[in-house]
RNA sequence: GGUAACUCAAA
């Protein structure tokens, strides 16, 4: 069917909206039409709109392939729920295909982010053909969760080897705090992208290296937003606030499209600094840019006038955001508290609980 | 014609 060729066009251009369109109005759905629906919404980190359409998708008694489960996945992935990962696990089995190289690593990459190296290990072993996607995921797994040694065996052991599972080694090293091992595989590995320069760079940043963190971001061949994100976050997070928002300035400059990790970086520099000016700015940046709200920003922002002590302005974004995690309650209960207002404080506390946020 | 793995962010 042509509409069908126009919703994978329209998800590819990445057009959410349109492709949305197009797929409400087709007379007929398929299978391909579904899941491209399906996998735009997870690429887009829109997991409950991407896990309501897979099961509308059951509902209609529409055939669900192994594309559709290997695109379901990463939605599950975000949510973290081991239970929902279970269920499609389970649903996968029965249909049996679970061989599939796709759903296989898929699974093994879902039962790490949801938090099961036992469940994820289970399935790579069953694995009738594994290929490097699936012993990278299995790498991640080990590589982040602090066994970092059991993920240097896999990457020996592993029959082929390309720059994402270079990658993945040696974020693990920087994630367990081992510069110098990330480092030596930096220096060893075949070949580098810009992903294993951000790696490195986030490397030095963690360990309060920052000059050399620069050094690697002015030698690094081309530069995308992470790698300013990086260093944006590298100063903030080493207290030099004016070369965090000197940073931001000179990315802007570089015409490089900032994205939602840029603002929440470059808030608290402000918030740090008691820049409410700039602060200011910055969020009027972030309202030009058309991305949408995001609890990450939101939390920053309330963070970031509170610290400002405009009081007034941390409640009204609060009071905006759609969702609300215990990062933003606290954000903004820690602004009434340090306003002196003990009263409102102890207040949004028990608001906060009323509506289900435990605290830590 | 649709699918899986690596790097950045808030109290």
């Amino acid at each position: 069917f042509l509409s069908t060729k126009l919703v994978v066009m329209y998800a590819k251009c990445r057009s959410l909206r349109e492709a949305r369109k197009v797929f409400d109005e087709m007379p007929q759905r398929n299978a391909v039409s579904w899941t491209t629906m399906i996998a735009a919404y997870a690429k887009h980190g829109k997991a409950e709109e991407a896990l309501k359409l897979f099961n509308e998708m059951k509902e209609n008694g529409v055939e669900i392939d192994s594309f559709s489960f290997a695109s379901v996945l990463p939605a599950c992935s975000k949510l973290g729920s081991l239970d929902q990962t279970k269920r499609v696990h389970e649903e996968i089995r029965k249909r049996g295909i679970e061989d599939n190289v796709f759903v296989g690593s898929g699974l093994v990459g879902t039962y790490v982010k949801c938090g099961s190296l036992e469940d994820a290990r289970n399935v790579f072993d069953k694995m009738p053909e594994k290929n490097v996607v699936s012993w990278t995921a299995m790498i991640t797994g080990y590589a982040q969760n602090g066994k970092v040694s059991k993920a240097r065996k896999l990457f020996d052991k592993m029959p082929e080897r390309n720059v994402v599972s270079w990658n993945a080694m040696l974020a693990g090293y920087v994630r367990n705090g081992i510069v110098d091992q990330a480092l030596r595989l930096f220096v060893k590995m075949p070949e580098r992208n810009v992903s294993s320069w951000n790696a490195m760079i986030g490397g030095f940043s963690q360990s309060g290296d920052v000059k050399t963190a620069l050094e690697f971001f002015e030698k690094m061949p081309s530069r995308d937003v992470i790698s300013w994100n990086t260093m944006i976050s590298a100063y903030a997070q080493n207290w030099d606030f004016n070369e965090a928002l000197n940073m931001y300035r000179q990315m802007q400059e570089a015409g490089v499209q900032p994205n939602s990790a840029t603002f929440a970086s470059a808030l608290p520099a402000c918030a740090n600094s008691a820049a409410v000016q700039q602060g200011k700015e910055i969020h009027d940046d972030f309202r030009r840019s058309g991305l949408g709200r995001n609890l990450f920003v939101g939390s920053a922002l309330v963070d970031m006038y509170a610290k400002c002590g405009s009081i007034e302005d941390a409640r009204k974004v609060f009071d905006k955001m759609p969702e609300r995690n215990v990062v933003s309650w606290t954000a903004m209960i820690g602004g009434y508290a340090m306003n002196g207002n003990g009263k409102e404080a102890l207040q949004l506390f028990k608001e906060m609980q009323r509506s289900g946020v435990k605290p830590n």
